[in-house]
This record gives C-alpha cells, sequence and structure tokens, in this order.
RNA sequence: GCAGGGAUGGCGAAAUGGCAACCGCAGCUGGUUUAGAACCAGUAGUCUGAGAGUUCGAAUCUCUCUCCCUGUACCA
C-alpha cells in the first residue's frame, strides 16, 4: 500500500490514524466533561478504583472499563448528563515493597505506574471524564480521607436514635446525668458512673473513657500479625490463613490499634442490602460476614466460684439437653477455675494448641481434643453440676468465647462428648440420637426438659428466655459475626493518621491544618526498635503552638508532641472516592452540597467480585457514617452493581521431578518411607544421589499423559521410573536401581516461552518449550535439565485459570491494539460472552469482529476505489426493517447489560445492508449512532464523513418504528406430534379456524397423517400450528 | 459441609415454553488476487450432561442423579 493511498483516510478503513485523530479530538475537547449543573437528568457510571500496578494491563482488566463506557456512551445519547470518571487507588502494599527492595520512593514508581495505565486506558477510548481524576496518595485527595477520620473519632453510635451522633452530645449526657441514659454501641468493660463523677474525672480519665465510646478508637487488639510483611492484616487479607498478598504466614499477637466501630453498623448494613439492586452472590456473601445469629445468652455460675459463665446460643430451648460447658482454651476464666489435679493437663493442651498455627488449625478440622478443667457449672434451671472442658473447636473470638455444649443436638458437641465419653441425654421426642445430633429445628418436639416438655422449637425458645430472664441468668440477644475492622497499618505507602498524642492519649488535629502530609524517610523498614515505618521519620512531631509538623528533636511533650507513627489501611482512600469524584477539586470542602445533591450516588457500578466483603462492605459503612451525619443524602451509594466474570488464559507449567520414593511402587513420600526401610543409611545416600542427578529435572509433559490421566488429573504425579525408558535407563548409568518412583509436580513458565506457530494472520502458541529461552528465563533455571521426548521437543502441560501476572499467562493489549485496533478489541471482548460468566481468552477470534468493522467501512464507501459514498435515496423496505429490527435489539441488550447478543445483531445488520446494497444516509446515519457506544472511533469517523461537525457522542439514539417490522403472512412451521415436517406461507390476518382449514387442505399434512383423523390440532397465530393425531 | 452459578457443534456462544444452534473462530470446497495477506461465494457437523415428570409442544418449568466452576467454613 502506497503512502499517499494511507493518508486519505476515506478510502480504507485505516484504524490507526482514525483512532489516534478521535482520542486526541476527545482529549482537546474535553468531550466527556461533566458538568454539575444541567438541565438533563443525571446519570453515574462507575468502574471500581485501580490500583495502578507496575504489570500495566492485561485483556482481562478492560473487559468492566469497555462495558461500563458502552453504557455510559449509550446514556449520553439517551439524553443524560453522565458522569464517567476514573482516577486511581495509589497506595498500597506493592510500590512499597518494591521500595523496600530499591529504595526508590514509592511516589515516583507510582506515578510511572500511572503513566503506563493512563497510556492503555487511553488508546481504548474511554469516555472517562479525566478533569476529575483522583489519586488517593496525593495530599489534596488525602486530606478529605484524614478529615473524615475525624469526623468518625468526634462521634458516638447512639442505639437510641440508631445513628451516630457527635461527641459532643454525649459529653453532654454524662455531664447531666453520667451514663444513665446512654444507650450506645461501646466497648464491653465500660463504667457507670453519675454526673458528679463524670465532672471529678481528669482530663486524661475522661478522654479513656470517650475513647470507649467513640466510631474510632485506640484498643489493644489482638491482630492478625504478617511478620515477612512487618504488618497487621485486617481478615479479608488473609487467604487460607497466609496472607492474601505474597502468602506469608500470619499469627496473632496484641496490639495497640486504631479500630474501626463498624460493628455499630452490622444491621444497618444488613437491611441495606434489601435496598440495592446487586448480585445475589455478593449480598451473600455480606450477609454471612455480618453473620447475624438470634438466640440468647444464659448466665451459668460456677460452684465454689464467683465468676459466671456467659454463653451464647442459638438453641435456648435445648438448655435441658446440656452435658458440658466448653470454653476456648484462650478463655480468661480457664486458669481461675482450673483444679489442682488438672492443672498439668489443661496447660499442656493450652501449649499445644498455641503452637498450632492458624492453618493447621484449619486444614485440621477432624481432629477432636480438649481437656477438663476439673471445675463444674451449675444448670440455672436443674442445678446440676456441669464439668466444664476447654476445646479448640471453640474460638475464642466468637460471641463469649464459651458455648453451653448439647452433644444431642449439635454435631460437633456430639463428636466431642462421644470422643471423650460424656453423658449424651437426649431431649428431642421420638428421634434417635445414637448415631449423630439432630440439628433440625422445624420438626423438633422437646423432650425431658421439665417446663419445655412437648413444646415445638419456636415456642420452647421464647419460653426458655422468659424463664432465664425471670432468673436474671440471661436474656433474648443477637449476635454478629461481624468484628470492629482494624484501622492501623505498620506501613509508610498509605495516609497518615491525623494524630498526636499528649500523655498517651490521641489528639485530633485541626481540620484546617490539613493534609497531614506524608513525611520523608531513610528506608521504608520498620525501626530497629520495632516502631512502623515512620519511626525512621526526623520531621515528624506536632507543634500545637505554630500548628506546624517540626523535627522530632523539638518534642517536650509541653507544646511539641509526638505524631502517630501508624498509617491507614488501603481501603481508606477508596471508601469515598465515588462522592469525591462529584467535587474532586474542591479544597474548601469533601464535595459542595451542590455537587453531591445533584449526582446523589452511582447509579452503575461495576468491578470484580473480588471486593465483596473488603472494599462493597468498608465503603457502605462509611457512606452510612457519612448519611448519619448529614454529608450524603443516600445511606447506599450505589444503586446498581454489576461484578464482571473474569477472564480466563491458559497457563503453560513445566513437569518437575520435586521427589522419589525408594520402594517403586507406594505412591508416599519419601520422609516417611525411610522408617520403613532396613538400611537406613544407605537409603539416605541414594536419595542424596538422587537429589544431585535429578533435583532441578524437568520432564517432557508427553511421558507423563497417561499416567496422568489414569491418576484422576491431578497433581503431584507418581511415576515409577521403569515406565518411561529415559528414566530408567538415566538411573541405570547412575548404577541406580529403576526400581523407585518420581513425584511430579507443575510449576507455572511464561507462556512467552512457548514456541509460536503462525496460522493466517494469527500467532498461536503451541505445546512446546523453546529450551534455549527457558534456560535463560531465571536463574534457577540456568542449571536445569531437561528431559526431551523422542522427537527432541519439550511438551509443556496446559490448563486454563483466572488471567494473572503470577500466573504468567497474560495477554497484552496492546499488541492487540497495535494489529486491529481498539474498536476491534472493545467489540471482540463483549463479544466473548455474558458479561457477567468468566470466559478463556483467545485471541484468534479477534479477526471476526475485525473484519466486521471492515465490512460496516465497506458499506460507506462503496464509490469506486473505496471512495466515500452515500446516497440521499429513500432506503428499500428491507433495509428499514434490518435497521429497526437491529435498534430494538441493540437498545434491549444494552438496557440488559447483555453486550454479547448486540455485536452479533450489529454483525447480522451489516451482512444484511451489504447483500441489500444499501447506501442511504437515512439508514447508515443512525447506524453510526448505533454502533458508536461499542466502536467509538469508527463511529465518530463516519459521522464526520457523513457531514457533521462535532462529535457523535451526545446526538439522540435512534427511534425504533415499530411500523417498519409490521408484516403481512408468516411462514408457519407446521409440527405433527411437537416435530416440525414443513413450512407453510399464511397471511397473518388469518383467524383461527381459517389457519386450521387451510393447514388441513394442504397436500404435505394429508401424506403426513396418511389417512388418519387428527385428534387435536393446535394453532397459535402467528407462531406455530401443531396437529395431533 | 454450606451457599451460589453452570453443563448446547471442535471452540466461544444464541435461543427463557413454539422452526435448536443466530453470530464469530476453527474446518472443508470453489473463485479472485497477492511478495505475505486480504476478499467473495458455497459447505459440513451434532440433537441441548443422564433419567423421570408437567405440556398439544421442553435447551427453557418441576423432581432425582452425575460432573465442573466460584465463594465460604469449627460462628455455638
Amino acid at each position: 500500500m502506497a503512502n499517499i493511498e494511507k493518508k486519505d483516510i476515506s478510502m480504507h478503513y485505516d484504524f490507526k490514524e482514525i483512532e489516534k485523530n478521535w482520542q486526541e479530538f476527545w482529549a482537546k475537547n474535553e468531550t466527556f466533561k461533566a458538568e454539575n449543573k444541567s438541565d438533563k437528568p443525571k446519570y453515574y457510571v462507575l468502574d471500581m478504583f485501580p490500583y495502578p500496578s507496575g504489570a500495566g494491563l492485561h485483556v482481562g482488566h478492560p473487559l468492566g472499563y469497555i462495558a461500563s463506557d458502552i453504557y455510559a456512551r449509550y446514556k449520553r445519547h439517551k439524553g443524560f448528563n453522565v458522569l464517567h470518571p476514573q482516577g486511581y487507588d495509589s497506595f498500597g502494599l506493592p510500590a512499597e515493597q518494591y521500595a523496600i527492595q530499591t529504595g526508590q520512593h514509592p511516589a515516583v514508581t507510582t506515578a510511572a505506574n500511572i503513566k503506563t495505565y493512563r497510556r492503555q486506558l487511553d488508546q481504548l477510548g474511554f469516555s472517562f471524564d479525566w478533569s476529575r481524576e483522583v489519586r488517593t496518595s496525593s495530599p489534596e485527595y488525602y486530606k478529605w480521607t484524614q478529615w473524615v477520620f475525624i469526623q468518625i473519632f468526634n462521634s458516638w453510635y447512639n442505639k437510641d436514635t440508631d445513628k451516630a451522633e457527635d461527641v459532643e452530645r454525649l459529653i453532654a449526657k454524662f455531664s447531666t446525668d453520667g451514663t444513665a441514659n446512654v444507650n450506645a454501641v461501646c466497648d464491653d468493660d465500660i463504667e457507670s458512673f453519675s454526673a458528679a463523677d463524670w465532672k471529678s474525672f481528669t482530663d486524661v480519665k475522661k478522654q479513656e473513657i470517650l475513647l470507649q465510646y467513640r466510631l474510632t478508637y485506640l484498643a489493644d487488639t489482638e491482630v492478625n500479625w504478617c511478620p515477612a510483611l512487618g504488618t497487621v492484616l485486617a481478615n479479608d487479607e488473609i487467604v487460607n490463613g497466609v496472607s492474601e498478598r505474597g502468602g506469608h504466614p500470619v499469627i496473632r499477637k496484641k496490639m495497640t490499634q486504631w479500630s474501626m466501630r463498624i460493628s455499630a453498623y452490622a444491621q444497618r448494613l444488613l437491611d441495606g442490602l434489601n435496598t440495592v439492586d446487586w448480585p445475589q452472590p455478593l449480598k451473600d456473601s455480606q450477609t454471612n460476614w455480618i453473620g447475624r445469629s438470634q438466640g440468647a445468652s444464659a448466665v451459668f455460675n460456677i460452684n465454689g466460684h464467683d465468676e459466671k459463665i456467659e454463653v451464647f446460643t442459638t438453641r435456648p430451648d435445648t438448655i435441658f439437653g446440656v452435658s458440658f460447658m466448653t470454653l476456648a482454651p484462650e478463655h480468661e476464666l480457664v486458669a481461675k477455675i482450673t483444679t489442682p489435679e488438672q492443672k498439668a493437663e489443661v496447660e499442656a493442651y493450652i501449649e499445644a494448641t498455641a503452637k498450632r498455627s492458624e492453618r493447621d488449625r484449619m486444614a485440621d478440622v477432624k481432629t477432636i481434643s480438649g481437656a477438663f478443667t476439673g471445675a463444674y457449672a451449675e444448670h440455672p434451671f436443674t442445678k446440676k453440676p456441669i464439668p466444664i472442658w476447654i476445646g479448640d473447636y471453640v474460638l475464642a473470638g466468637y460471641g463469649t468465647g464459651a458455648v453451653m455444649s448439647v452433644p444431642c443436638g449439635d454435631q460437633r458437641d456430639y463428636d466431642f462428648a462421644k470422643h471423650f465419653k460424656i453423658d449424651i441425654p437426649n431431649i428431642f421426642e421420638g428421634v434417635d440420637i445414637s448415631e449423630e445430633a439432630y440439628s433440625d429445628k422445624d420438626q423438633t418436639i422437646i423432650a425431658n426438659s421439665d417446663f419445655l416438655n412437648g413444646l415445638p422449637y419456636k415456642k420452647a425458645m421464647k419460653l426458655a428466655i422468659y424463664e432465664l430472664e425471670k432468673l436474671g441468668q440471661g436474656e433474648g440477644k443477637i449476635n454478629y459475626r461481624l468484628r470492629d475492622a482494624v484501622f492501623s497499618r505498620q506501613r509508610y505507602w498509605g495516609e497518615p493518621f491525623p494524630v498526636y498524642y499528649v500523655e498517651g492519649m490521641p489528639q485530633m488535629i485541626a481540620p484546617e491544618h490539613l493534609p497531614i502530609k506524608l513525611p520523608e524517610v531513610d528506608k521504608y523498614l520498620p525501626t530497629e526498635t520495632g516502631e512502623p515505618p515512620l519511626g525512621n521519620a526526623e520531621v515528624w512531631a506536632w507543634d500545637v503552638n505554630k500548628s506546624a509538623v517540626v523535627s522530632n528533636e523539638l518534642i517536650d511533650n509541653k507544646t511539641v508532641f509526638p505524631l502517630e507513627l501508624n498509617t491507614m489501611p488501603g481501603w481508606a482512600g477508596s471508601s469515598q472516592y465515588f462522592n469525591r469524584y462529584m467535587d474532586p477539586h474542591n479544597a474548601d470542602e469533601i464535595f459542595s452540597k451542590e455537587a453531591i445533591d445533584y449526582w446523589q450516588d452511582v447509579d452503575l457500578y461495576i468491578g470484580g467480585s473480588e471486593h465483596a466483603t473488603g472494599h462493597l462492605l468498608y465503603s457502605r459503612f462509611w457512606q452510612k457514617f457519612m448519611f448519619d451525619k448529614g454529608l450524603v443524602p443516600k445511606d447506599e451509594f450505589a444503586k446498581k452493581l454489576i461484578n464482571q466474570g473474569m477472564i480466563t488464559g491458559t497457563s503453560a507449567f513445566t513437569c518437575k521431578i520435586t521427589d522419589f520414593i525408594l520402594t517403586g511402587s507406594e505412591t508416599e513420600a519419601s520422609d516417611d518411607l525411610i522408617l520403613d526401610l532396613g538400611d537406613q543409611e544407605e537409603a539416605v545416600l541414594k536419595l542424596k544421589k538422587l537429589q544431585e542427578n535429578f533435583g532441578n529435572t524437568f520432564i517432557s509433559f508427553d511421558y507423563l499423559e497417561e499416567t496422568y490421566e489414569k491418576q484422576f488429573r491431578k497433581f503431584p504425579i507418581f511415576v515409577r521410573a521403569k515406565e518411561i525408558p529415559v528414566l530408567s535407563s538415566k538411573l541405570l548409568t547412575l548404577d541406580l536401581s529403576d526400581d523407585i518412583s518420581f513425584v511430579i509436580n507443575p510449576i507455572h513458565v511464561d507462556i512467552d516461552l512457548l514456541s509460536k506457530i503462525k496460522e493466517g494472520s494469527t500467532i498461536k502458541y503451541t505445546d512446546e518449550l523453546e529450551s534455549e529461552m527457558f534456560y535463560n528465563w531465571r536463574a534457577e533455571n540456568e542449571d536445569s535439565i531437561l528431559i526431551f521426548n523422542e522427537d527432541s521437543k519439550f511438551k509443556v502441560y496446559r490448563e486454563v485459570e483466572k488471567m494473572s501476572k503470577s500466573k504468567y499467562n497474560v495477554v497484552n493489549p496492546d499488541a492487540i491494539c497495535e494489529e486491529y485496533g481498539a474498536d476491534s478489541l472493545r467489540l471482540y471482548e463483549m463479544f466473548l460472552g455474558p458479561l457477567e460468566q468468566s470466559k478463556p481468552w483467545n485471541t484468534a477470534g479477534i479477526t471476526g469482529a475485525h473484519g466486521f468493522l471492515k465490512k460496516l467501512w465497506r458499506l460507506y464507501h462503496s464509490g469506486a476505489e473505496g471512495a466515500f459514498a452515500v446516497s440521499e435515496d429513500e432506503p428499500s423496505k428491507d433495509s428499514y426493517k434490518t435497521l429497526h429490527k437491529t435498534i430494538k435489539k441493540v437498545e434491549e441488550d444494552i438496557e440488559n447489560f447483555s453486550f454479547n447478543t448486540s455485536v452479533s445483531t450489529f454483525m447480522i445488520a451489516v451482512n444484511e445492508l451489504g447483500s441489500q446494497k444499501c447506501n442511504s444516509r437515512k439508514v447508515l446515519e443512525p447506524l453510526a449512532i448505533l454502533v458508536s457506544p461499542y466502536a467509538p472511533h469508527i463511529a465518530e469517523e463516519l459521522w464526520k464523513q457523513l457531514g457533521h461537525e462535532g462529535s457523535i457522542s451526545t446526538v439522540d439514539f435512534p427511534k425504533f418504528e415499530e411500523k417498519y417490522l409490521v408484516e403481512s403472512s408468516k411462514e408457519y412451521p407446521v409440527s405433527f406430534n411437537g416435530k416440525m415436517r414443513f413450512k407453510l406461507e399464511l397471511p397473518l390476518d388469518l383467524s383461527k379456524d381459517e389457519i386450521e382449514a387451510a393447514v388441513m387442505a394442504h397436500e404435505k399434512t394429508e401424506k403426513q397423517l396418511q389417512g388418519r383423523t387428527p385428534k387435536k390440532v393446535i394453532v397459535v397465530p402467528g407462531k406455530i400450528i401443531n396437529i395431533v393425531g
């Protein structure tokens, strides 16, 4: 193609030139800038806040962005004032880890990553209003994160009004009535006092008390400490007992930490779920996370002690079935009540459970363990003694850390009782409990239970609670699993707290002095004394006179005080960002009243389901708090939420020899086997030799394929050396017996190390490893031994997994944009399948989407040598029909977020218009608008060529008109007993009887019936005819 | 264990009670053209995971079973 021709973009579809031009046009004209004042109705479309990682985007990331962009563009065509902002959640661990390794300031790497991200986003043609961009790590932004924190600190939760209120109100109540009329969500161990007491307290004491009520408070908390990361993690940052990021072990540790009293909002967070249009699985996981259970608390006296055991139970109706009590090993009463005889056993048990890591306890739920304390509790009604045990199946962190054990009604209690031979009384009428506990509630009739005899579950429960209350030994209670959220992190790259300490008590810095900027440090690791990284800062003290951050040397604890060394967690900055977008550059307020009143809330929120119990729960909490304070008009921030499905990639694995089994027949690990062998020393030597020769060895997958199939398609694979001649002969040359087995495990390799073949225009990955590239890939592979197959090739094992950098199976969108353009990529990503389902990526298929765009272009360029040619003629009836059925379908599809089906609708339309040789403006103009949300660049270009000035983006969406689709006749499928046999064209205005007559008179009907008389003829006008008989 | 989702050509999928497989990829045949490619015309496949039920009619609704995916788990 000559260069001259290439410049004339009207001649052929030059997507590179088109996309570049229009991206420049949009940026220059601020086409997508949203105004905070408009006569149009508002619509707010938001993508979940991206963290700008160093790896950049892969093809899985834009899926949600493309969907939300189509919707935003569609809403603009529909006359809405659309807010579609984007920004960066730019504080976070990866940048800090990188800083620790390289010494580079996280701000520098973050800025570089954002640049890459922005370039990649821009190249996809998204209609973001970039004038509203925010970054959580910029002081202008985190000023307001700090500001919200101060508001939360200055609030308490009043149960009477069921909302957050200013702490001043609480102080006023204390001053007039003491704690008498205070009904607050607060710490468990609060003291009661009178108004006079309050006035007599010292200032420090008052502050201490208030901390027990504030919605964010400082307290010694059992936290999940991750030694490898040097920080505390929230529950949702831990997966399977190890850190979500990096997979490091996590231990429990007591530390003084900021916490958020999210538990105050447990019920409202639950109730709010009924008011939002969010996916059910997401709602379910929040419901489970909050974990409401209704029941009763019951207090058991302990024989010979003043202390009492309080338990929470959801089955107070089974209280006569209690045959023992179980305390968590960590329970504070354990040490006090244990008898001298049982002391040794109990202490040994506590020590043993403490040693078991969280991970072991999770992996091993079957083993029953516990110890008897020697002490007895007293049953509230029967007054009989009940033995008190400890067991690690009772969790210290849930309820009171103690349970009343009812073995006949709870399987865990049942197993425990069986194991320790404790009595299992049956309190259910007509139920056999000799094999397992009976936990069904609905059909239960209580027996052997004094005043509860003969009652069903619900009535028994009410009566039991009533009787407990009468005794003063219990009450009806609702318990939540949701714990207060730890809000401190021992990290550098996060929001600093606007907090300094006077006599150990936290003080807020006045809002007018915000932001408190993150100080500079020499290194990003904890200090030698174990303080968080901010402990390395030299200028990190607060001067109350100057109202400024000053050098640590000036700390005198009179006018200059130390500042908080922790920083805020990742979710701090993302919990209000959707509101800040409404007025992102406001320096005086978090957002103006006009802005929040106009935009209200997010209408459509699109993002991944991994945020279900983290970001999406915390944000709802902050929003409800802001609502209580009258700052926002809605107490739920997002009306509708969609989780886009993930894109999967085909990972490649090399099969590595990871272990040896000396007997050759068993599938046991080598450690266990040594014990069985006569000559241990010989075995050790043998293993050593094997390790030396096969320690870093990989084997081509085709040797293993058969064995893999046989072993239930699971790794590790156990193969006998004898079965693989290459291995067997190598063993023999090493003077080793081939009567051994190898244990083989898969190790990820980058799919870029596979050899590629060109197939048509696309590049396809094979299952073959390029060995030279493999040796050079990573240092540890340099000396690797590859065992090739008979054809001297090395095959890898392939498996479909979530596309992820860590799995080395990512496909980069840059190369695809380069070859096919953003419009092709956008269409293809939507074409793959339903938005919410996960689907595999296959780059080869993109040619279909690209081919469609070329055909679309040709519709408008039917002139000589592909020149632009559009006629002013009236389109044919068929063309009108094609257009209007397309309008109808595309509109329905977008409203239902069914983007994949509208792409195929476009393809059909273009194929039909092509064969109709349609080039009428009256059809092609609306068609360009229909396509524009999906493929905006080509649509803009065609719009311009059609002679329009300015962007297509706010042109009215074409109006569907039914009249073009009205048909006068219908080709009826004629079925016999439900099977379609032939078709018959009949006018649509025939009545049922007329249709039946016409069908029965038809010769083919006679042929089908072969003389039989039909029992019944079903006629559904406009649809189908079915003849039975 | 519990909760949710799913199973349709070789692959991704469409059809939500009425003609199964629109559309695309891959395949095959032919044409045209090329340095490579592109383009055009045509074409095959299989019977909706298994079994039962409701119905004139079921991929679709109901029940049972099998398998897969995702989330979650000693929560009293």
